[in-house]
DNA sequence: CGTCCAGGTCTAC
DNA sequence: GGTAGACCTGGACGC
């Protein structure tokens, strides 16, 4: 056995679009992620609690289930069911989406998002996901992918049948082996320039158990402003920062405002310019689902853009 | 070739 | 609390 199904429904019993998470923002162009062309299945590479990493296959299985399949040799059951419940965790199958849908409803321009968007994929840990958004600040998606994809290609724990060289088929490193990474390799292989020193503090914090970021996705009683305080705090982590990883964390409440959505909504409604409270204001009646009803409305053809790229 | 700036943040006023 | 300037990097531009 090296498959597992997992029905493709929500906690409340909402429908789920595979498709459309797995387009459902840039990370899963981001190693240890590979989306096949069009976005109609993931290949991921995750750590096991034993053992090496392994790469799995996410793509549409039967009645409305997801398959996940181990590539290379075939796991234990044990394994195969720790892998299943990661990939339930990265495409966020545990979170309930329906009270945002009600709301969607009846929202002509945003009515599409009931037939299963909306959900954000997430990477197994918080941590991965605070340095890939670093990893996204002030510099270009180019520049992104290879800062991300030297920390994975050479920091990563590979897979049994990984490739011998490349960024895939290695899970994302954990702190520890960041941190050991030193300046060095941030500066002269990752050439993250002045996001080096923000990496290795947050991976030494991390590692030496000064920093729970993992708390931060474990605890639904934490208020939305204490989380958004702490991710503050982070060397490295500004306004932008901290609302990208609320959404990653399924805290939507805040609206996602930088160089890319101010323009792209501003577009999207045929104005020049878009205010920031103006945005707030359309977007008010959705609640705690603002940032997510935001983030939607300018990615619906997302899915569209995936079958040409 | 120099300047600008990209899915910003930090520090110093 | 709000606002300049500096900041690594490397493509995209203008000259």
């Amino acid at each position: 056995m090296r498959t597992v199904e997992i029905p493709l429904v929500g906690r409340g019993g909402e429908p789920v679009d595979l498709r459309r998470t797995l387009s459902s923002h840039g990370f899963v162009d981001l190693p240890p992620m590979r989306p096949s062309v069009g976005h109609r299945s993931l290949e991921i590479t995750l750590r096991t609690a034993r053992g090496r990493p392994r790469t799995v296959r996410v793509h549409a299985g039967r009645d409305g289930c997801a398959a996940v399949t181990v590539l290379g040799r075939a796991p234990s059951a044990e394994q195969l069911g720790e892998l299943g419940r990661t990939v339930r965790h990265v495409l966020r199958l545990d979170a309930d989406l329906s009270p945002f849908y009600a709301l969607a409803a009846d929202d002509p321009e945003l009515a599409w998002v009931t037939r299963g968007a909306g959900r954000m994929l997430r990477s197994p840990t918080v941590f991965e996901d605070v340095v890939k958004t670093i990893c996204t600040t002030n510099c270009a998606w180019s520049a992104t992918r290879r800062m991300v994809g030297a920390i994975v290609e050479h920091l990563g724990e590979p897979a049994p049948e990984a490739p011998a060289s490349g960024p895939h088929g290695r899970a994302f490193p954990t702190p520890e082996r960041m941190a050991e990474a030193g300046e060095g390799f941030y500066r002269e292989v990752a050439r993250a320039g002045y996001r080096g020193a923000y990496l290795l503090a947050i991976a030494e914090a991390a590692a030496e158990g000064r920093l729970d970021l993992e708390d931060l996705a474990r605890d639904p009683e934490l208020p939305d402003e204490e989380v958004e305080r702490r991710l503050l705090a982070l060397p490295g982590v500004g306004p932008y920062a901290a609302a990208h990883i609320m959404m990653t964390l399924g805290r939507y409440h805040r609206l996602i405002l930088d160089s890319w959505t101010l323009p792209t909504y501003a577009a999207k409604v045929g104005r020049r310019t878009a205010s920031d409270r103006a945005i707030e204001r359309r977007f008010r009646r959705y609640g705690p689902f603002a940032g997510l009803a935001f983030w939607l409305f300018l990615t619906r053809d997302w899915v569209d853009d995936a079958l040409v790229r």
